[in-house]
DNA sequence: CTGAAAGCGCTTACAG
DNA sequence: CTGAAAGCGCTTACAG
């Protein structure tokens, strides 16, 4: 492997003649020509590490992320990347597995390989994320999940509760279980819920029930519908694609079908849910345009740029079979 | 930021001597606890491009995906993610949106970035992979498919495709469509089809015809079940879960029943296959498990030591309720 | 437009 | 066990 020295001395100019090159400095015609022929020849690539330790800048953003098999996660990454590339940066990648200690130890991980910035991917924020975001002094950005002191995008899922709150009521329903998740999770287990509530709330002879499941498919298939007892929903709200999905094999499971017995909907706009029998009701989020957002985002942060603490991501309704028709007593 | 020469000058040693403590060599337990302090009080964190500039390595392998949002990639990640991490190395992801130009780019440009490693999760091999492979002098592993002249890491393609044929036929079914991909892919386009030829060619009374699709759901659900024209096969073998949920759709789509009309079966093992319904049989590739191996895989390469060149993960049929039981025509 | 020199933050023989 | 010095491959003022 040649380096910058090889290349200058080969083309008969100075080291910093070849970087200046490299760089985009002031070269003339003939000498840019020689340079040009010399590493093309030599296949020459300048060492990324000595660039990066005296530029003191990486091109590299690390993004942390929960779980790395949800159709969120890849479409949100694929958002990134792309736009990242697009910025001419790289992405370094970095999965928990859900286990917040590794989020904040890799909070660190990335810091010390210099990465430029950081986004993550988040579920929970705790002090301990804010403390260590604020000790390894590299900008940081929140996908997903908001907190006051770091810059977040997040999806609007409160107003996503709401509207599937509306929908489900103008579609007649007046016996509604919402099955969501934990708190801990406040876009997820919160925003969704209050979102929903604030559109039931003041509905006449509308009784609503707020059960809590795992957000897992085969656990939610297992169990989802044992925990309503004696209550017998009409419409089931659940708090993401994921848990519909587990709901509606738990109906079929228990020979119910669905939406004449019982309407199921989700959050997500996963692509699977198209594909399903009957196709799911759904709100549709935007994840590679967040991403690409994101991308935007961090790299503003990282050349210094301002940006708003908070953006909020779009969604819209798909209406599809998953959900019937009911006749509203008025 | 401080750096070695303040940790140095602040614990009152050389700079060689806190290097040396950083990387395991012989300091007195003295010297030890001295700057041990210092650096838990600063903080201090080496810089990792000065290290790996002086040391010639590091500790980043890069990964090229084809396609993100795909089960058998997540599950491929985790798996080498976790490996890498046990191992002390981080994972650099590239995607390429099954661009084969973006590819043979992303192959240089991790060898810019000096990764010590990478892993190709491979669609499609060709002779330009193999010039910039060759040019890169960077240990790379081939995951998904093979190439005689690189280190690879596959399903048993062939295996499995004959374990579903031979399936398939136990179950009594004579009129079998196999659904498959183009054979610019190997392992799903060829291997799988030939494994399913070699175990239904020698039946008696057994017609098999071959068609090909995009290996995309949504395409597959508009339009897989025209291409039969006047042929009805009793069971659709695809070569992919994806295809195979697309099947399930059309077929509901046409107001035709799942298995009872149509049984079909698919390739992979994806977590949904299991919440559909009917609940999909298929083969289980084992992504996780191949995910590790190819991370320990890689590492060994970057360590010099010896591996073979093809190495196969292992498979097992899944028997669910998509296929149905007939009386073989003896 | 071009070159010589210093320096980024480490590691690694080498000498003691 | 410890330190002084050289060097990894670049970039960046600075001077010409």
């Amino acid at each position: 492997m040649k380096n910058i020295a090889d290349i200058a001395k080969l083309a008969g100019v100075a080291k910093s003649t070849v970087s200046r090159y490299l760089n985009g400095g002031s070269v003339s015609e003939v000498t840019k020509r020689k340079i040009e022929d010399i590493i093309t020849e030599t296949g020459y690539m300048p060492n990324a590490f000595a660039q990066s330790l005296k530029a003191k800048k990486t091109n590299i953003i690390g993004i942390i992320v929960p779980q790395l098999d949800s159709y969120e996660t890849s479409q949100t990454l694929i958002g990134i990347d792309q736009q990242l590339r697009a910025l001419n940066y790289l992405m370094l990648v970095s999965h928990t597995n859900r286990n917040l200690e590794r989020e904040i130890e890799n909070i660190y991980t990335l810091a010390k390989q210099k990465v430029a910035g950081i986004i993550l991917l988040a579920t929970q924020i705790t002090d301990r994320h804010v403390q260590a975001i604020s000790e390894i002094d590299i900008p940081v950005l929140l996908v997903g999940q908001h907190h006051d002191e770091i810059h977040s995008l997040v999806h609007h899922d409160e107003e996503a509760g709401y509207a599937m709150g509306k929908y489900i009521i103008e579609q007649g329903h007046r016996r509604l279980a919402f099955l969501g998740v934990s708190e801990t999770d406040i876009a997820v287990g919160v925003k969704r819920k209050e979102g929903f509530k604030r559109a039931t709330r003041d509905v006449n002879n509308c009784e609503v029930r707020y059960f809590e499941t795992k957000a897992n498919m085969r656990e939610v298939a297992a169990n989802a519908l044992d925990i309503f007892n004696d209550f017998f929903p009409s419409a089931l709200i659940c708090a993401t694609d994921e848990i519909a999905i587990g709901a509606v094999k738990a109906a079929y499971t228990k020979g119910m079908h669905v939406p004449a017995n019982l309407s199921v909907t989700g959050f997500g706009g996963y692509e699977i849910t198209a594909m399903m029998h009957p196709a799911l009701t759904t709100v549709q989020f935007y994840f590679i345009e967040a991403g690409k957002k994101a991308a935007d985002h961090i790299v503003q942060l990282v050349n210094g740029q301002d940006i708003p603490m908070l953006t909020y991501s779009n969604f819209e309704i798909i209406a599809r079979e998953s959900v019937d028709k009911r006749f509203a007593p008025s």
